[in-house]
DNA sequence: GCACGAATGTAATATGCTATAATTTAACGG
DNA sequence: CCGTTAAATTATAGCATATTACATTCGTGC
């Protein structure tokens, strides 16, 4: 993290932060189009820079979608944390599950570059963009409100990620139709919710007992 | 569906069935490289012919990606289909889920095509790609084995579809990672198939009582 | 203050892919 | 056997990525 102090673009030849703000612009693109609406040339012209210019930033198309999609897990781990934090009569674990569901459909495009883009598999396992996605699945463990007992927290975080995850992919493709569709996404989340406190509480139950 | 017969390339000048020839050469490299990897001039080259010849066949390059994704749909159900027509101690459902999280793995390639890529969301809904995936759908529904009461059944197929449809995008991204990993991937499928068995048999119990 | 090196941006260019247009070759039906 | 049509070819336009060589500004040490 280095400081990059936003300078203001006194004189046009240095364009003051220019890596951010392609950051940011790529990220505004992606929300749009997806991950493959990405142009650095178009950047860079709405930028008002020249074509080569971003590759002083980014050694290439992936470097940069990697940066960006580190920005956005950061600005879902906001919006999740916002969602658990504010006091309300639903349970932590249900709010954060409706502030998935409407990061995933209202930003789409993010959401496609952060779970379903080649972009995430071939990141490092120790690297930013890694952690970045691992500070986020804390949250959910967190907002599990379990006790550590086994890996029986970190299981059913899982099983909640992975179910709310599917939903959201199965909705964006337009395979939510049908008969199912008649129930709404959000009553379907509650549902997955429902599912996983039965089932976390059956998990706990059972190692009370033989532990 | 045209006929489109397979004539063997007696004068090289025609190719016989180019068609067929570049969906199943794309499929091969969906197979390696995700959608991102299909490059209409690699295809022409590896089936020697020229690079604008495939346009005879396919608008553009989605025009392609949608004829690959409706082959790969066909594969998949057919696997599918036969995980549970083989008879065996364990579950059709489990035996399904099992199946689909070896087919999602082993061809991670076209698994991305089929449900994390703009060619879906883009088909229109009672298009030849929707009706595949639907009819994939339809053999899950077909595994739960369970009498059709309502909505509950189609309810608890898309909810397992849409778990292991999580379980299997968070594995290609690498987020299957610390404690959690200790499970093997069968062993958090298995779990899964037990879960949704639970809470449909919750579901069926209390409909009956109100019924 | 000012010279110099590092950082940042530009211009020019090579390469590769998509897609279209005009043209040629082969197959099929009457 | 000939004309129509399907299917392929060559040639080319257009766009995006990425590299190279050059220009400009920043800021730091003296």
């Amino acid at each position: 993290m280095a400081p990059r102090l936003a300078r203001k673009p006194l004189n046009t030849y240095h364009h003051g932060d220019l890596r951010d703000a392609l950051v940011q612009a790529a990220l505004a693109e992606v929300e749009q189009g997806g991950p493959e609406a990405v142009s650095i040339k178009a950047l860079a012209k709405k930028l008002g820079v020249s074509q080569p210019a971003p590759y002083r930033h980014f050694a290439d198309r992936e470097a940069l979608l990697e940066a960006v999609t580190v920005a956005a897990f950061r600005q879902f781990s906001a919006v999740l944390r916002e969602s658990i934090a504010r006091p309300s009569k639903r349970s932590k674990l249900s709010r954060l599950a409706q502030a998935t569901l409407a990061f995933g459909l209202r930003r789409n495009g993010i959401y496609r570059l952060m779970f379903a883009s080649r972009t995430m598999a071939c990141s490092p396992k120790g690297g930013e963009l890694h952690n970045a996605a691992m500070e986020t699945f804390a949250l959910l463990i967190e907002a599990l409100e379990a006790p550590a007992v086994g890996l029986i927290r970190e299981r059913h975080a899982l099983k909640i990620w992975a179910s709310l995850h599917g939903v959201l992919m199965l909705a964006e493709q337009g395979l939510l139709t049908g008969q199912v569709a008649r129930m709404s996404r959000e009553e379907l989340v509650e549902d997955i919710v429902a599912e996983t406190r039965l089932a976390l509480s059956v998990a706990l139950k059972e190692a009370g007992e033989i532990a």
